[in-house]
DNA sequence: GGGGATGCTGAGAGTCCGCTGAGAGACACG
DNA sequence: CGTGTCTCTCAGCGGACTCTCAGCATCCCC
């Protein structure tokens, strides 16, 4: 687990980053936003904690930076009670959480816990066609509310159709991407796994989500067939 | 990209329309069970951001109804953490991604992008011609609402001809992009395609799009014939 | 209006493609 | 060591599709 603090003040920073290696965590410091911002770029971190009174590149700034970037880390963001931002601005240029200078090590503990806490179960949503399901995390699928017991091979080949619903997927491509990129068997196997999905998605419902392009590939209705 | 926020407390409610609206979303919010079914059998949602804590019917039952009436817009589950239901419930009951509270606006707005990149895959664009259309991912084609069948070499040549819209293309170049470049047959063989194509895509609709031009080829009307 | 050139069409044959059942090999588990 | 599950191969069947061919229609120039 490891966690970036972003303070200039150095007896904050460094209460903070013994406080944090003492509960196990592994603790990088910034003490501005030009440094900061390059850390994140080569780091991975679990959390970011981020004081808004910077030299140079204030929080404000890093937050946004970071956010237009497509960085999702968790940020917890640092507030002086007087300082000219308040908890709505923290929320709204794309903090998770706020606390106010200033504050206790265990609510500033806690805190990145609850953060951490929430954004690891990071689960994929579940992807549809018409009645047709299938939860890619909980590795579960099913067709209205009936379950659907499946091969793992079935299961992935129908996760990726569903995945590109309403477009042909070559047989080649299906090979390439169910299967691997090297298969070197008998391109017939598709054929063969597809026939197997039909015969636990569609036949028992007497429908057809997985259509035959002839020439061309498989198609997956959008409307589950 | 409509999307419908159905929540209670005023507060919530009001931060997240005021976040997606700065995101250049049409956001409606429905503070009961009741009114949320009501808009969402009159309008067409991208998504549907759902707290499950509701006066009246709670979300549970409205994420049941609404895929009960066949209704598959993307349902993204707000859940308290000392809530009653659980995430494994949210997925069961239809939704397809869930966010515990208290969440950051900017995870919310992740999961609905990620949500409708899912839903609205970026396409090829459509070939038209008048109402005549073809859809080169999805391999399909048709005449207004009317599906058209066609076989792969039909298909090819359609395709060719919407590409060129309102261009004489001769029979060697359509011997060379739609059958092979190294085509030893008849060349008859493309009268013969482009009269099963007519008696598809133009004779049961009373209508001309591919006409002859004696001598050089074959045009394809672009308003369809 | 004749006649050659060009295009259209119906019939049919051969080929290719996809589907399926049977079964072998790999692997996990009791 | 047997049993069951899963993956994959193989061969045969049936049907869809492609293409050829020959005869007929249409156009255009003389």
């Amino acid at each position: 687990m490891r966690v970036l603090v972003v303070e200039d003040e150095q007896n904050i920073a460094a209460a903070v980053d013994r406080g944090l290696r003492a509960e196990e965590f592994d603790v990088d410091i910034a003490e501005n936003g030009e440094k900061a911002l390059g850390l994140i770029r080569h780091n991975d971190y679990a959390v970011i904690v981020l004081d808004l009174m910077l030299p140079g590149r204030n929080g404000y700034d890093v937050c946004r930076t970071l956010r237009a970037a497509g960085i999702t880390t968790p940020v917890l963001i640092l507030t002086a009670k007087d300082g000219e931002y308040d908890e709505a601005d923290a929320l709204d240029l794309g903090a998770d959480d706020y606390l106010t200078k200033p504050f206790s090590f265990v609510v500033l503990l806690a805190r990145i816990r609850a953060l951490l806490r929430r954004s690891t179960p990071q689960r994929s949503p579940v992807l549809r066609a018409g009645d047709l399901w299938l939860d890619p995390a909980a590795h579960r699928c099913g067709r209205g509310d009936e379950r659907l017991d499946l091969t793992p091979r079935e299961f992935g080949l129908l996760e990726f159709m569903l995945r590109n619903p309403d477009t042909v997927v070559s047989k080649t491509e299906l090979l390439a991407q169910v299967w691997d990129a090297w298969f070197e068997g008998d391109p017939n196997i598709v054929e063969v796994y597809v026939g197997y999905l039909r015969r636990k998605i569609d036949t028992p419902f007497g429908r057809s989500a997985i259509e035959t392009v002839r020439g061309v590939g498989y198609r997956l209705d959008a409307k589950g067939g």
